[in-house]
DNA sequence: ATAGCATGTGGTAACGGTTCCAGTTTTGTA
DNA sequence: TACAAAACTGGAACCGTTACCACATGCTAT
């Protein structure tokens, strides 16, 4: 790269100090109205800008946040990141950007690497493992905020995500109202909130209105891998077979689908559907499937309204829980259960 | 946060110079066994990580990647960036993510950012706008990748992509084959590359089997917006409609896809279907969609080996560029027309 | 023995900004 | 007209690394 120009480039040929340079450039400090014009003449001419290194050494105050998702091929990843990156530049930061793939042992690689404080915060979601590094960081008094999901364990972190429980109860609710009483639920693992706290919601639904819960109705499975597609087969295979199925896990959601038309099980037919997260292509599929959805944009911009807050220590210490309400959208794919 | 050890702290405590803990951290020259154990316990007692800021400021030599992208929320892209950034993990690479969102407003402004060289190289979407600035990010020898489309009049840049014209052309043919020869051609604006070459593609299709072209069965739209919509409609209310359209606008597939269905237009008996990229969501599609299947990991793959080569200046001056081939996948959503 | 050379080692000047502080000018007011 | 207050300015220390250089050693080859 071609040595650019530094800040003493400019006040020399501004005819100034440094000092001068650097007040004109933050705004931060009074300077002659003669001088402040020849200074920015001087950098237009020069082409000349700050360089980020150098001005993140001087002050510690980075303006940059890392971003570590779990997978950015699940539609719902990316939009997060979409938003997240949105929300970033309205505030004047920079997003980092690593993934996980789910893996724990690419999220402790990635975790070091934060540790590097080339970043004043993280946005991210956790595999589930890890607690010690994310435990780490946090006590390094770098911000961390969870969002989606988060880690039981881990206090002083804040968590943005959508009311897990109230929507899997809806969801299930919904069902349960349609007259099903075999209902599946196939949730994320349950070391993650979003696992357990949606398996609560399904469980309190049925709790109230006095259906039985059935231990082989419930399913948990990886969010990475196919399992979704084997726990499906299975259930389907029960002596009494679900009339529907929660797939309350976002990342198996195609998984299943496929498994499905494959196996040729007719939608709402033989079978009712609801899936959580709703995402451009859902309602393109025969038939438009019912779902939860979660607003995207409202995680996004809490996640980075708290880190933003956070890294300017705008907040009290103790850790906030946002929880932002999902929506219910009945499509095509849920019906009464077929009779006899 | 918390003020971090630094390096002096762990020379300190190793009872060394800095000099040899930098030669430790970097293995560059000579450290006695005995010393680089004492210099590496004290780093790990200390939990020090040396800061990405202040090295970068020393050495000229930038870790990190900008990652300039249209829009996360198009499976396209944001496979792509997965890919990318699971590349750049493996050559020890930080990315830096931006959007554009197809936008040449926010994309200037991105641009100034990375003019601030807190990145080493730049690989990017160009919107088809802001020639200058990226030209004046060239000028400053920082390398710089198109990756999917690129734009005229820029050299000094590497591009990678597809082979727009053979991948055009062959979508084209397979209708052509099949006995249509009133095709409709929805590409993206013809200022990207991925417009214009995708035109060539199709227009050499026809000239090879002789069909004449119908300038009114070609309606190139933005990737952003619901035109591809309106065209659609447009071409469908001509005298002789098309019997198959090929969109060659992976952003607009979906918009195309959803005005099909609420028009109630059969496919493939009304029409026949092509679609520029194939993503896990097309297959669940009923029917199935017959698609060019980009192999995003390759490009990723080139995309990121070029900046890297660029960055460490291993590869000669002259731009490079890179065509990988796409995959033409046949599946339900084309057949012969209609006769009569 | 002694020059020559590899191997280790520590001191210190960059790198390019920001910020503090002490000085100098301008302005306002009695 | 005098003098304090406000506005402005530049020098220099500092942020945390790396890289260059000078200097010790211990060993080998003459």
């Amino acid at each position: 790269m071609k040595k650019a120009a530094t800040i003493r480039d400019v006040a020399a040929r501004a005819g100034v100090s440094v000092s001068v340079v650097s007040r004109v450039l933050n705004d931060t400090g009074p300077v002659a109205p003669a001088k402040r014009a020849q200074v920015l003449e001087a950098i237009e001419e020069l082409g000349y800008r700050p360089k980020a290194a150098a001005r993140q050494l001087s002050q510690d105050r980075p303006d940059t946040v890392g971003l570590l998702l779990a997978d950015l091929a699940n539609p719902f990843f990316a939009r997060l990141a979409d938003r997240v990156v949105a929300e970033a530049r309205s505030r004047e930061l920079q997003v980092v950007l690593m993934t996980t793939q789910e893996d724990p042992h690419l999220e402790e690689q990635a975790l070091r690497t934060l540790l590097d404080r080339s970043v004043g915060g993280v946005i991210g979601t956790p595999t589930g493992h890890n607690v010690e590094h994310w435990d780490k960081l946090a006590n390094l008094e770098m911000p961390v905020v969870f969002v989606d999901r988060a880690i039981e364990g881990l206090d002083q972190v804040d968590v943005v995500s959508i009311e897990n429980v109230e929507s899997a109860a809806t969801a299930t609710g919904h069902l349960l109202d349609r007259g099903h009483r075999r209902i599946g639920f196939v949730p994320g693992p349950l070391d993650t909130t979003t696992g357990s706290e949606r398996v609560r919601g399904y469980e309190r639904a049925l709790a109230e209105r006095g259906v039985a819960r059935d231990e082989r109705l419930v399913r948990p499975v990886p969010f990475r891998g196919e399992s979704g597609a084997d726990v499906m087969a299975q259930m389907l295979a029960l002596d009494e077979p679900p009339t529907a199925v929660v797939v309350a896990n976002t990342a198996q959601v195609r998984v299943v689908l496929r498994m499905l038309a494959q196996s040729r099980v007719s939608i709402p037919d033989d079978l009712s559907l609801v899936v959580f997260d709703d995402n451009p292509w859902t309602e393109l599929i025969r038939p438009p499937l019912t779902a939860v959805r979660q607003p995207i944009d409202m995680l996004a911009l809490h996640s980075v309204d708290l880190v933003h807050a956070r890294m300017r220590q705008k907040l009290p210490p103790s850790p906030r829980r946002v929880r932002v309400a999902a929506e219910f959208l009945e499509r095509s794919s849920t019906a009464a259960p077929r009779t006899g």
